[in-house]
DNA sequence: GTCTATAACGCGATAGAC
DNA sequence: GTCTATCGCGTTATAGAC
């Protein structure tokens, strides 16, 4: 590895930005091709760091994983959902079921690669569900919001008055999960064969509103 | 799922029943453990058999697992599938939106752990991709069984003459994936998180004909 | 903190007898 | 068709210089 030959992601790596690059990198990695063949060589090569220092930042290979998902994906989605209340609460009903299920649908696409990854290894898989019973997480956390957010649109009246607003908020959540699998699963190509987000969310505010 | 109490699986092994009793090891040990470190070896011996009978029913390994998918999975689920039209058509919407929603979130929950393992290697994923696409199999596929289900129910006035059915469609599907999903990646623990199928779906009907 | 070099190990897959 | 035995390879992880 003595001159540049073509493939390397990240020349001018930042001798401060080890850690970030590891992540950043395996992300991409796992998203393109999955974790089984993936090694710490190439993540190493692709970052343009010594397989060494993969092993100074990170104990072992799954905590690698593991920090890809909560550092890498779980904590931006998360800034984004703390802000919604209060941006929700100036729009109408669709318009804020569809800023929120567009965010969610990516969030999906960008978590299944990893978790994928999670649920292919029997000891990756129960620490990791060890951590996220432990934080509460889980594809409920978006119910609630959601819930939360319909069960306030129906003391102002926006949304009808005899409306479950947990079974709706799980209806609406389960449309982005299933838009973000067909992607993770099948690839951009197989977009035209579920309805759109936007449509099916635009209905379901129709029935929530009507 | 569990089963013997000890050590081997399959004590008696049929010499006629080879090839199924290496299907049926794969499916259960990948849905308690993953593919990440299950070995050949492990496989044989769980299933009574040796390493090189393996090799001899199955190309390699990444052929053992598609087959697993296709014989031993999904198959099975397309007779249930081919034949709820003709059930569904003596029911009530919710009735038959809820036999439909429970086989079809069983189904998610049993082939995911198989899905986790195609997408953690990137040749099996693509080799899995294309014949899928060829198939034109997916999610979507549940979606248009519903769709289609809903819309002969809207020529008979059961459900609102108004209603989008794919979309409609989509959000009813989409709920089965989640708690198919969140089952596979929490365990049985989380149940209680989100609300439960029954509900979700019979609020959707509740939507749908009122 | 980052590197080069290497050790120890377990894996998928095959050869060849029966 | 099934077995036992084995090989070559790629992997994770570490030692030790800088």
């Amino acid at each position: 590895m003595t001159s540049e030959p073509a493939s390397t992601r990240k020349r001018g790596r930042p001798p401060e930005g080890v850690r970030e690059a590891i992540i950043e990198t395996t992300l991409a990695m796992i998203a393109e091709r999955g974790v089984a063949r993936l090694t710490t060589k190439e993540i190493a090569r692709e970052a343009g760091v010594s397989e060494a220092s993969i092993y100074y930042h990170f104990e072992d290979k799954p905590a690698l994983v593991e920090a890809v998902i909560f550092d890498g994906v779980l904590a931006p989605f998360q800034v984004f959902a703390r802000g919604f209340p209060e941006r929700a609460g100036t729009r109408t009903v669709e318009e804020a079921l569809l800023e929120f299920t567009a965010a969610l649908s990516v969030f999906w696409e960008r978590i299944l690669p990893l978790l994928s990854a999670v649920q292919s290894d029997v000891d990756l898989r129960s620490s990791f569900q060890e951590r996220v019973n432990q934080l509460d997480l889980g594809p409920h956390r978006g119910v609630r919001l959601i819930g939360g957010y319909l069960a306030a649109q129906k003391e102002t009246g926006r949304v009808r008055a005899d409306v479950e607003v947990e079974q709706a908020a799980m209806l609406i959540c389960g449309a982005c999960y299933l838009i973000g699998y067909q992607k993770h699963m099948l690839g951009g190509a197989a977009k035209r064969k579920l309805p759109s987000l936007r449509a099916t969310v635009s209905e379901m505010a129709r029935l929530l509103t009507r």
